[in-house]
DNA sequence: ATATACATACCGTCGGTTGGTATCTAACTT
DNA sequence: AAGTTAGATACCAACCGACGGTATGTATAT
């Protein structure tokens, strides 16, 4: 075959099948052969696009697994205080059910160490500015009492994204409440009372929905 | 050459040599080769004692990091409750100096994604189950008052060795302080108030020697 | 005409295996 | 008690397929 009028549409084939495979078998398990062989395309069209395999891997968990448009819509909402924000932003993660899904599929990519090192450095270094922003704003506006929003940020989302995540540490569903309410009371006593009533029963219904169901 | 009289001074040279290059240069960079060269003994020798790579690294993690027997020493103490077990740990995990050079020596091998997993895992499978024990047995007699002990061991592991450690999370003396402290205000009011003024004051040591020294 | 977008063939290295040899151990013979 | 021997153990050297990555070639768009 010969050269493609729009390249873009080569690399964007490239990695979404590379995403995919990612997904199903994990980094190290999936060889450039499998892409090759599923894409249709050659390896020297790969490495045209892409300068090695873990460059495939940055680029495709920034654009399929940051997905921080609807974030920053939400942190830039006007019509809510600081504690809002933080209640729409979980409820948002947790009622989407195509986040869901997504969550279902990349399951078993987070038993893979260097997807897991991902979402974990990914977490820290540009999603808890983020909340800890919101935070100080909710102890401008008086919504929250936190005296220690940049701490609290990070071990809310250290424990959200792994440790009450059943993807990386899989746990029943009994196990699962104990956290979420150990949790809410953790964030309760640190002046971050996001987790009401409605907060706690979506994530049930997370759980029921997106890992309940499987295994 | 011929055999050995006594393997497991093989096995125990093996093991070092391998820890020694998977620490300088991390699991992925460190070939097999690498090993047979710095060993001076042949590939075949370590796939007779070690079925295969990983497998080492499994060997290694818990020989040289798990470290559990003084762990159980202090479990099965009867002349400790369960609040002065807990505290007994984490001095002893802090104040140890030789841990301390350990500690610095295994920071750029945390970078690695596969030793990062490996030490989550041998935390929330191995060490969790123990303090929940003893945080349970403080409950018993009466000096802790904890909700959720095994909630709170786990969290409290995964803070200390993730989001605590300089290691994983690099960060300043400043902000060690702060999430020092933070820790300390959750751990109280988990009824678990392991972090009196002498287990901080240690802490600080701790980062003045193993992380402040270096970097 | 030249830069781009690919294809093909190939390379060195990787983790792991195979087959063989030397040495140790233990049971048996004398 | 010393010698014999069978088999298990410890190790070596050569080798394997698959891997990530590259060199080179060629067709097409600009």
């Amino acid at each position: 075959m010969a050269r493609n009028k729009y390249p873009e549409e080569t690399i964007d084939k490239i990695m979404k099948v590379t995403a995919e495979l990612f997904m199903e078998k994990g980094y190290d398990q999936t060889s450039m052969q499998d892409i090759v062989n599923r894409l249709g395309m050659s390896k020297g069209a790969i490495y045209h696009h892409f300068k090695s395999k873990e460059d495939l891997l940055n680029k495709i968990s920034s654009h399929y697994f940051s997905d921080i448009d609807w974030f920053l819509e939400i942190v830039n909402d006007r019509n809510k205080n600081g504690l809002e924000k933080l209640r729409a932003i979980f409820f948002h993660e947790l009622e989407n059910d195509e986040k869901i899904t997504m969550d279902r599929m990349t399951r078993p990519l987070l038993q893979d160490p260097k997807m897991f090192m991902e979402q974990f450095k990914c977490s820290m270094q540009e999603v808890a500015p983020l909340l800890t922003k919101i935070i100080e704003e909710g102890v401008a506006d008086g919504s929250l009492h936190a005296e220690y929003p940049e701490e609290t940020a990070e071990l809310l989302l250290l424990a959200i994204n792994i440790w009450l995540n059943p993807g990386t540490l899989p746990c029943g569903r009994e196990q699962f409440l104990r956290k979420t309410r150990y949790l809410k009371f953790l964030m309760d006593a640190s002046g971050v009372p996001i987790f009401n009533d409605e907060v706690i029963k979506i994530a049930e219904h997370y759980f029921d929905i997106g890992v309940g169901g499987v295994q």
